[in-house]
RNA sequence: GGGCCCGUAGCUCAGCGGCAGAGCAGUCGCCUUAUAAGCGACAUGUCGAAGGUUCGACUCCUUCCGGGCCUACCA
């Protein structure tokens, strides 16, 4: 009936298989159909970037996104399950440019920006294929054939509608600012792309000291420090701070003025001052900038002006300006009406006004400065500084601020706006809540503009004759504004889009779109209306059914990307937070903690971990994650998670292997649907009772009818059943316990505390449940007894299979289908396709719950007490006696046999006090109780000798009228004769157990029965027998091994499956004459006595 | 400079008001016809530091130290 389990678990494999299940079954499109009109469950997938396969990082947050899809789908809920994919931007183009060979825009434009841009297209493409390979791989579900794609034309339109939206509330606008420029790019870049992770480096520049001589003021110079000296040739200010004390200083005949600090670090020694003056008192003052000769600066006249944001840890306290080359010299500029002197062109080299400099590039043109200013005598010293600078997040090229023209939306009426929404929004972990605030506290105005090409198409129509600008909000404006160009546009891309001229919605005059493309968050972040329903533009109606997303999760970098943007563009639309929850995780780190990249050789490719690890590892491993710590990932992790699944499979291995030999069949419960259409094994070979297994199947049903906004009653209504012994109900305690626990995390997005509590439970099954238990699934005392212990296994899995399917659905599913579908055809045909078990309290014991802690903390301790008399459990011993000083005991016959039976003891008493088994000594601590009673310690530690004491509930003694506290005293445990105690102070209010050592001859020969069996089992095992097999036994022994037998012959029959036990032992020197074959011998002493052992499977 | 997170056993991390825990590594054992495994015992901790709140603080508050992330106009 069953599918025999190998022990084995090879994930890998079980994988695939059970993926080829699902996609002949087609189980995920049964599912989607199933719920499709139940309350809705809005999830919005953030667009992977479909420029590379998927790495180990993005399965850990796919993870996330697919058990939580897959909750709520066993709750019942209709789902949209659309993946996307982030398809335009630099990065892109990055990678099909290396891939062409090109090297620079100019070169893009040569190849042809049609050409290019197809390129890209297939670029995306194909590795949108790839990530959607990887991701069915994971076991992640999705609706692939309808991802969205962030270059599709109505994803554009969607952005254009925002675009319009802003400018209509004036909040568009070109500004001329200060960019960080990547030279090799030919680009400015965002905020955003300025942060990522690997922008900044550590840089060795030139630090060049150069002296600037003062107009009028012969010999004298302003010291003047730079890191970037190729800035030098836009100079057209220096900035001092007014406040500052400025010294004049002589060296060597020069007057020179820097901040009276820098004074020795500048000079590595102390010049004559010759005074000292504020810096308010230099504003004003004209000098020679570096480069005056040249072209560019004839209309520039150096000055001086006030600045409070300079300082003087570093450099000279006088600040080199050069507003077109810096982003605070161009805000300072604004300020003191400083004219904006750009040296370089977009590719980073000097402007044709710049003579000598003219067509060198600013990245190495530094040495050409230096000798420049030696020549001209301004050089006071060159040096290197090593600090961290920014990089291109792309290239990896340093980047150069360079003032620009770029298109920016102001976001100072939408930031409080943002904050409102962000306030609303429940951010898991709460930091991220927090994060998001402070970053929206200190959000610039949005840079929009990328001056590049395989991107959105900023539809802005700006108009020379009148100065409107046209925001084109949609496609059908697009036709209807054309007067040319409209048919060769194939797609809403460059060069396409490039060849439409509109009419001016001012003055009709026809008018160009400006070449940008947009920033590839606007792409993203226009997704909660451009997929959500039939879109927001096309279908409001459906659109709002999804609207906002109840859930999102990305990692944290998002905050201040993603999440960012939705918001944005969301509070602009809706004036509301796209989002209600959102989870965020932190980074996914090697296993040693160092960053996975490929120079370090560390990287993990997923491909390879998934077929190394098994999906179902990783998962558990990211699911049990927490969210505000950096998971460390690799083998060594994921081995220690493979063997917490491997628990769990062992015992589902288990199970199957003894319901096969046991020939147990479950039963369908009475009261379920579909009655009489059941197996044709239905209850054939049960008992009576089924009382178990019949109340655990209607209380979590394998199907309902009932939607996902009203929970399932379950058994609720029905009485808990009765049947069963207090281990089977106490396991099922811990499993109602577990399925509320599992609910309640659930609802609240938690999976890590899931992950740990099934950890917990599946350890509490195997070793407690099963291994107080096994007897009774293959040598059972009663039928009745016999099926209890079969259902309550049988319930424990097949409730646990779906109460981790969303999870781990691969392993769960193998489960479900094997426990269930392989006996019952009308069950559900996949777990996935059951309800996710219903919170329900009537299964928790609490006072159960309590008696068996309180069992399992006696054997904990009277194991101790064995191995600290170096007594195995083998050797059964006469007794355990336990005593409480605090509370009493309640311990039932029942579980009092499980702690004889576990420990091998043949009785458990319950002592009122531990003076029966044991002597209470207490001693005084001299160090604390000496200097405390000083003359009268010593006549109170005679009387704790004595005994004279009373020890209270809290654990402190009085003597006399004296009261000692805990710390005052030492208290032992003082064993009486062939007593062995142990005893813990925490627990049940100070508990104690003693292990009675006494033997007896016929406790021995049991002992020895017992190493008898254990020798044999062993040499089953090693011959490689299985269970069913039978073995005859021959041997040789001494009389008193010949007596064990005689004595326990039956029971070592029964345990070791021997059909015969032959003694062959005519006197002590005899041997058999021959041996027969497939014979396995051990000779060895047992117990001290000489044994020779025989054993030979019976065919 | 501002914001956020993390500091618990040798390592990786749970716990987050009520007598310090797990896994791995170590030592010594045990058990086993579910477990190419498992289990137990032992050992290992001023729960980053100092104050405060509280009957009680690893847990809450303040400050500081260390690590990381984000942000910021320091040339």
């Amino acid at each position: 009936m069953y599918k025999p389990v190998p022990t084995k678990g090879d994930f890998p494999t079980l994988e695939h298989e059970i993926l080829r299940l699902w996609d002949e079954r087609q189980i995920f499109q049964k599912l989607a159909l199933r719920n499709r009109g139940n309350d809705r469950f809005s999830f919005i997938d953030g667009p992977i970037t479909a420029n590379n396969p998927m790495g180990v990082h993005h399965a850990w947050g796919r993870t996330y996104k697919d058990l939580v899809q897959r909750y709520k789908a066993m709750k019942g809920f209709d789902q949209r399950y659309q993946n996307g994919f982030d398809c335009q931007g630099l990065w892109v183009e990055v990678e099909v440019e290396r891939a062409l060979g090109l090297d620079s825009k100019r070169q893009i434009e040569e190849y042809g920006l049609a050409q290019f841009a197809d390129r890209c297209r297939e670029r995306v493409l194909t590795y949108a294929d790839v990530i959607t390979q990887q991701s069915v791989r994971l076991g992640m579900w999705m609706d692939w054939p309808n991802s969205y794609y962030t270059m599709s034309d109505s994803n554009i339109e969607h952005i254009w509608h925002f675009l319009k939206r802003c400018h209509e509330n004036g909040w568009l606008y070109k500004g001329w600012r200060a960019m960080p420029w990547c030279a090799r790019c030919g680009t400015s870049l965002s905020q955003h792309e300025l942060i990522g992770t690997d922008s900044y480096r550590d840089v060795v520049h030139p630090s060049v000291y150069v002296r600037l001589p003062i107009v009028d003021r012969p010999g004298e110079y302003f010291m003047v420090w730079t890191t970037t000296p190729w800035t030098l040739a836009a100079n057209v200010a220096l900035a001092v701070h007014p406040e500052l004390d400025y010294a004049r200083v002589q060296v060597d005949g020069a007057v020179y003025y820097l901040s009276a600090k820098t004074v020795s670090p500048v000079f590595r020694n102390d010049p004559p001052v010759l005074g000292t003056v504020k810096g308010a008192d230099l504003v004003g003052w004209r000098y020679r900038a570096p480069f005056t000769e040249l072209e560019a600066l004839v209309d520039v006249d150096p000055r001086v002006v006030p600045w409070t944001d300079v300082g003087e840890e570093e450099g000279t306290g006088i600040v080199h300006i050069a507003p077109g080359a810096g982003p605070e010299d161009f805000e300072l500029a604004k300020v003191q009406g400083l004219p904006v002197i750009v040296p370089i062109d977009e590719n980073g080299e000097y402007y044709a006004a710049f003579g000598p400099l003219a067509g060198k590039s600013a990245l190495t043109v530094h040495p050409e400065i230096v000798a420049s200013l030696e020549r001209t005598g301004m050089l006071h010293r060159a040096e290197r500084i090593e600090h961290r600078y920014p990089t291109c997040w792309r290239c990896g090229q340093e980047i150069v601020f360079r003032a620009v023209s770029e298109w920016f939306i102001s976001c100072e009426e939408i930031r409080p706006r943002m904050i409102e929404a962000a306030r609303t929004v429940e951010w898991n972990p709460a930091s991220a809540g927090k994060r998001m605030e402070d970053w929206l506290n200190n959000m610039g105005d949005w840079c929009i503009s990328r001056k590049r090409y395989w991107g959105l198409p900023l539809p802005f129509y700006p108009c020379d004759a009148c100065g409107t600008m046209t925001a084109v909000g949609t496609m059908d404006e697009l036709r209807e504004r054309a007067v040319s160009g409209l048919d060769q546009l194939r797609e809403l891309h460059r060069p396409w889009i490039d060849g439409i001229r509109i009419r001016c919605s001012a003055c009709g005059a026809p008018v160009t779109r400006i070449t940008e493309v947009g920033d590839c968050w606007l792409d993203a972040g226009i997704v909660p209306f451009s997929t959500l329903g039939g879109g927001y533009i096309n279908d409001r109606t459906e659109w709002a059914r999804w609207y906002p997303a109840e859930w999102i999760s990305e990692m944290r970098e998002q905050i201040r990307l993603w999440f960012y943007s939705m918001l944005f563009m969301s509070v602009t639309l809706e004036e509301r937070s796209p989002y209600r929850h959102l989870l965020t995780y932190e980074k996914l780190l090697d296993e040693t903690g160092r960053p996975m990249h490929k120079s370090l050789g560390n990287a993990i490719w997923f491909d390879e971990a998934a077929e190394r690890m098994g999906a179902d590892v990783m998962r558990w491993l990211y699911a049990g994650q927490s969210l505000q710590n950096n998971l460390l990932f690799g083998y060594g992790p994921a081995e220690a998670v493979r063997r917490d699944l491997l628990t769990l499979w062992n015992v589902y291995s288990f199970y199957v292997t003894y319901a096969e030999t046991e020939q147990f069949v479950p039963r369908r419960p009475t009261g379920q649907d579909t009655a009489g259409s059941g197996p044709g094994r239905d209850g054939t070979s049960l008992g009576s009772t089924g009382l178990l297994s019949d109340f655990l199947l209607r209380m979590w049903p394998l199907t309902t009818d009932e939607g996902p906004s009203r929970p399932q009653t379950g058994a609720a209504a029905s009485p808990p059943p009765t049947g069963g012994s207090r281990t089977d109900r106490w396991i099922l305690s811990q499993l109602a316990t577990l399925v509320v626990y599992a609910n309640d995390r659930l609802e609240a997005y938690d999976a890590a505390a899931l992950v740990t509590a099934v950890d917990r439970f599946v350890d509490d099954l195997s070793n407690w449940y099963v291994r107080r238990s096994r007897r009774r699934f293959s040598r059972s005392a009663s039928p009745e007894d016999r099926e209890a212990a079969f259902s309550t296994l049988h319930a424990c899995l097949v409730t646990l299979s779906r109460l981790v399917a969303p999870f781990i659905p691969f392993v769960a599913e193998e489960m479900y289908q094997n426990l269930v579908r392989s006996w019952d055809a009308s069950a559900p045909e996949s777990v996935h396709l059951t309800p996710y078990p219903a919170a329900d309290a009537s299964l928790i014991d609490l006072e159960l719950d309590r008696e068996m802690e309180l069992a399992r903390a006696i054997v904990t301790l009277a194991r101790a007490a064995r191995n600290e008399a170096g007594i195995r459990v083998r050797q059964p011993l006469p007794s355990v006696t336990i005593a409480s000083e605090a509370a009493a005991l309640q311990l039932s016959d029942e579980l009092r046999r499980e702690i004889a039976d576990e420990l091998n003891v043949k009785q458990v008493y319950i002592a009122e006090h531990v003076d029966t088994f044991a002597r209470r000594v207490v001693r005084p601590n001299p160090r604390i109780l000496g200097p405390r009673l000083g003359a009268r310690f010593p006549e109170v530690a005679r009387a704790l000798l004595e005994g004279e004491y009373a020890i209270q509930a809290d654990g402190s003694v009085r003597v006399n009228e004296h009261l000692l506290g805990p710390d005052e005293v030492s208290m032992t445990l003082e064993s009486l004769p062939d007593q062995s105690v142990k005893e813990d102070l925490q627990l049940h209010g100070r508990l104690a157990v003693a292990l009675d050592r006494t033997t007896s001859p016929e406790l021995r020969a049991e002992g020895l029965a017992r190493e008898i069996v254990h020798r044999v089992q062993t040499m089953r095992k090693d011959a490689g027998l299985s269970v069913p097999d039978r073995v005859e036994l021959d041997y040789l022994a001494s009389a008193a091994v010949r007596t064990v037998f005689a004595t326990h012959g039956a029971r070592i029959r029964s345990e070791i499956g021997a059909i015969e036990v032959r003694d062959l032992t005519v006197d002590d020197q005899t041997r058999p004459a021959g041996r027969p074959d497939g014979v396995l011998t051990w000779r060895g002493t047992l117990d001290g006595e000489e044994i020779t052992l025989m054993l030979r499977r019976v065919p």
